[in-house]
DNA sequence: TCCAAATCGATAAAAAAATATCGATACCGA
DNA sequence: TCGGTATCGATATTTTTTTATCGATTTGGA
């Protein structure tokens, strides 16, 4: 539960649709269109009408107009600050493998508000070269770059086995946020924020749709 | 929601937390120890106690058992069997770029019980080569592909302004579930599972968290 | 053998999130 | 100009999820 400046309150489920109306009212507004009702942006992202309306007036003073809906530009605005797009946040990368460079290459975080600054590894033919323009230290030089350059975000994507202490070294060196891509559970104290990036818990749910999919398509089959 | 055998209903969230004890227990395992109480489990994955045992209960009739817990290899059995995983799923992949193929060289998805067959992407660079062992083919092969090999699930690695299209193919071809990594919102008919890998969301989530910290760690900051 | 302690499982309560309802309002077309 | 209507925003309700409570039970040690 997050408190916004009028003291209403919302829902980490709330914060986690955000970027999701973001993305969608910059293509409407890309479309050239001006205006747009809860009514339609539920419609197009399979939510409640009330639910959009609550998210937005959370977070966006602008009011929606009968008849016509809501200004999309003044949404996106009022979005974007409350995400914190407009300032950009730095951060540093542990493990740059495979997974580790693609999100070095991935443009998209600049839209985010996320600059990588610098990863490191242990990998000796990776130290002191570059990727996607971004240097690689080693990892011994971490708390260094982390503490001159005071960046508060680090991104773990090690093999599990060493995620750990890695997190360790992190949180040693100053980090107080933690995005976490080894498929393992951090041990932290308190007033470390993590979020672990889950890729077994998705596709645990998305099998289990899918089976119910596919039981429901194919009802009769006990005789098979 | 979802009912297992005895009708009993689970959350999503349950379900989306049963990964993660997966790799508690076989990480316990490993270490030797046979039996474990809910209490510990809690504990070291920073949830409640209760709804530790709610959710064991509902994937396992495994008793635990007052002052021993519950049989570390009972429980490990009973979620895999739950999850699936004993049985490999088929799955395709669009998109062979970055993300691509780090995903297509992921090994732990084997765990998770799935499996790459092919991949496909738009680039004659690509097409006909082999990534970490998978071939990538043509995009015009995959409906082929698809319906030869019986597949049920697509994941889709390719930029947002082509995902859409790419999804139709898909579905078109017969897929059934979409984990869909591209930042976009799909529109796609009924019964058709997706999963949406939204890294925005997590993102936006890690932010909060992490300003609520800076708030807290320098909360007189007004006169700076 | 018996007692203390830890844990379970069931039920109840609380908290959080999603959805429904409804009067008010501003737009649009006749 | 005026009536019909889509939409809003506020409030109420329902549903879902999490957390608390508590008696029953089994183990391990005195």
């Amino acid at each position: 539960m997050v408190e916004n400046d009028q003291g209403v309150v919302a829902s980490k489920a709330t914060i986690a649709r955000l970027p999701g109306y973001l993305g969608y009212l910059r293509d409407k507004q890309a479309e050239g269109v001006e205006n747009i009702s809860s009514t339609a942006i539920a419609e197009d992202l399979r939510l409640n009408a009330v639910q959009v309306r609550k998210d937005l007036a959370f977070v966006s003073s602008v009011a929606g107009r009968p008849k016509l809906g809501f200004a999309v530009s003044d949404l996106i605005l009022d979005i974007e600050r409350f995400l914190g797009y407009d300032n950009v946040t730095d951060a540093v990368l542990v493990g740059a493998g495979g997974l580790g460079r693609t999100l070095m290459g991935y443009e998209g975080f600049k839209t985010y508000g996320l600059n990588i600054e610098a990863a490191f590894d242990v990998d000796s033919d990776l130290i002191g070269r570059r990727v996607h323009g971004k240097p690689v230290f080693a990892l011994e030089k971490l708390p260094g770059v982390v503490k001159r350059l005071n960046i508060h975000i680090g991104i773990i994507t090690v093999p599990k086995q060493v995620a750990q202490s890695v997190a360790d070294l992190l949180v040693g060196a100053g980090i107080k946020a933690i995005w976490n891509f080894a498929p393992t559970h951090l041990q932290l104290p308190e007033g470390i924020a993590v979020k672990n990036e889950d890729m077994a818990a998705s596709l645990a749910l998305l099998s289990k749709k899918l089976s119910e999919i596919l039981k429901a398509d194919a009802p009769h089959q006990k005789g098979a």
